[in-house]
DNA sequence: ATTTTAATTGACTGGTCAATCAACAAAACG
DNA sequence: CGTTTTGTTGATTGACCAGTCAATTAAAAT
């Protein structure tokens, strides 16, 4: 039943068989053809639309990155004040569907891929200089140091990422993670407490 | 040539070769193959004395924290004052060999693991809670809330890890590191800048 | 000196998987 | 209506690998 204009459907389709099955199994160590199966094709067209398996899973992230974007940009667009800027960026990485298992399992295995692969480190260097620049603009009338301020923040918010998804017990805690990453820009931007 | 003692000097052998290893190849796509060959011996060997390949893994987890938990345990015995205590532990996760390669590989492959391998999930949270353990003991006689402080400093390693040791460019900086939660904690301590 | 025990390996097995290719189906086009 | 384009797959290949096992060596114990 070949229709003209399948190929959108099927990439999106095995992106997101690629994360769901990346979630399932937790690693990388998914095969082409478990994509396949769940997205409702055989392995061979997803070789035909991606050529590989590296691919296939950059082009995972790229769309799970995108969507964080996407949702970083509205977020600013709403926010009225320096405070509320930063806010809404921090509710970015923790909001959406960044805590999802899936979602979760897509970024530890990112952070692998990006020791060897040029392109995931690429990837991700480019999300990681964007967040601390944005989160810097939105820091610099509120501290002397913004620079600082935004990488500690960073780092904050992947720690608190990691700690929570990786947490002992129940799902990960959005509400707590923000509100400790509050709590230090109180402190670093001088708000009575 | 089989001398009798040889068990510990063929695991610490296997060990050391399945975190060099995964250093080399970043992930944990190596084969029992490789790491036996790096180690001198046949891989029927390491099956031989590990059982498995996630057992050996598991085992050169159990190494790498067990060296992180002495070098803390010595940098807290020479610490004296509270905030000396908190310094010697943020050292202990800067220092050492945690920033060599081969380890960050081993710590981020661990992350992926611990999603799913119970053993190693354990193994993340005894590392998890003994951190934030110390840290909220060192911290209580310096602030209002000890576990407040503890978990932010926390998750501020974890994250500066990632952050340095998948940067841009050049060596990771540990003393930029450390120098960012001693920061933070001159902030949430009330030291005066 | 013989037996036991620890150390060690080569060869093998059963299975898995990424990637390729030739071929087939149906829509679009002229 | 025939041809081209687009979509799609079954079958195959070539390679790799974890884990097993029977066999070998030499030290240690009796």
């Amino acid at each position: 039943m070949p229709r003209v204009g399948m190929m959108a459907l099927r990439k999106d389709a095995l992106v997101n068989a690629t994360i769901g099955e990346i979630g399932r199994r937790g690693s990388l160590d998914v095969t082409v053809g478990q994509i396949a199966r769940t997205a409702g094709v055989s392995s061979a067209l997803a070789h035909h639309y991606f050529g590989s398996k590296d691919e296939l899973f950059l082009a995972a992230m790229r769309a799970i990155l995108s969507e964080f974007g996407a949702e970083a940009r509205r977020g600013l667009a709403a926010a009225g004040t320096p405070r509320a800027r930063l806010d809404a960026l921090v509710r970015a990485n923790f909001g959406g569907r960044n805590f999802q298992p899936e979602v979760v399992a897509a970024w530890l295995n990112f952070y692998v891929l990006a020791q060897t692969q040029p392109q995931a480190a690429r990837l991700l260097r480019v999300y990681q200089r964007r967040l601390v620049s944005n989160l810097t603009h939105a820091a610099r009338p509120l501290c002397a140091d913004p620079v600082a301020v935004a990488r500690t923040v960073a780092a904050l918010i992947d720690g608190l990422y990691i700690r929570h998804a990786l947490a002992d017990a129940g799902p990960p805690d959005a509400a707590a993670a923000m509100a400790t990453v509050a709590r230090y820009l109180d402190l670093a931007t001088g708000v009575a407490r």
